[in-house]
DNA sequence: TGACAAAGTTAGGCGTAACTAACTATATTA
DNA sequence: TAATATAGTTAGTTACGCCTAACTTTGTCA
């Protein structure tokens, strides 16, 4: 079975549906303006996606109207936050990375990785996060390698 | 002032400009032909691609000629494959991507992480892959546990 | 209740990146 | 060296994603 349809979403689509799956948490509905907000897009562009997104049957909207998401919609919105999320737990429980960055980072990145990579960093993530036998973990580890390697990088800088 | 040139490449031309290293690595000229196949885009698209690079003084051409990178398109280009093979050692040695979708993912997250990411990267698959006191490393101890995350799901599937 | 502000839409335009079709230049070879 | 095949370019089109400016709808409140 091909569950195509809300596959060939651009990614474009994608952050107006995470936006409004974002608005919506709380009063089930998102309005034009806020979408137009939180993506620092203009109205008039935003009117453009909902009508495409309607038209893929993802959200309930009528002109002037507020917006709702349907099921197929929740659903779809649902896998790109969860992907964003994913994302952004490896960049700043792995890598490190500031908030900030890491979801900049999150942002670009959550459309262009498939299921099966998103799973397999799940499991990453979720793998180098446990503790060891000695109570550490990778993370731990590695922000110790890496403290090690910047004092390193700076001797040698010294050095010339 | 703004040096800003060579960095605003868009992604498209990014993969032009790599496409074109690629093609140089062993006689140094890369012809329209070639980047249009390695890429999968029309003769003309690359015409204009060729166009806009040379103009950001990324590479020698003139028309019905053949194309040289400039030293400022040589060090963009050798920016962006290292990019690439990082993101693409990163799938296939920690996550255990295989290879062509490691591949296929590389292409499409090189443009979008920034230096700082891909250094940290470039550390964290460093520190992930060299042996621990046990002999081991991270990457087998992940391995392992790949396995047996599987095998635990394939019994919740067995029971029901 | 009707004027006004805020929210939303429409129309038209711009840049990027691709395409096809038709043309031009270069290379080959008979 | 002329015919032809190959390579490369130009012109024109399409799709997407954004924009501004002008318009319409809706809601509010004097």
């Amino acid at each position: 079975m091909k569950t195509a349809e809300k596959n060939d979403l651009s990614a474009s689509l994608e952050d107006y549906l995470e936006a409004i799956f974002n608005l919506a948490s709380k009063t089930d509905i998102a309005r034009s303006r806020g979408i137009a907000e939180k993506l620092n897009v203009s109205k008039s562009s935003v009117t453009g996606a909902l009508r495409i997104l309607k038209q893929k049957g993802l959200i309930n909207y009528k002109p002037y109207d507020y917006v709702t998401l349907t099921q197929a919609g929740k659903k779809a919105a649902a896998e790109i936050v969860k992907r964003h999320n994913i994302l952004k737990s490896f960049f700043i429980n792995v890598l490190g990375l500031k908030a900030k960055l890491a979801q900049s980072c999150a942002c670009k990145a959550e459309h262009i990785l498939g299921q099966e990579v998103i799973n397999k960093l799940l499991l990453f993530i979720d793998f180098v996060t446990r503790k060891n036998k000695n109570g550490n973990n990778v993370v731990v580890d590695f922000k110790n390698f890496c403290k090690n390697e910047m004092e390193k990088a700076a001797d040698k800088t010294k050095e010339g």
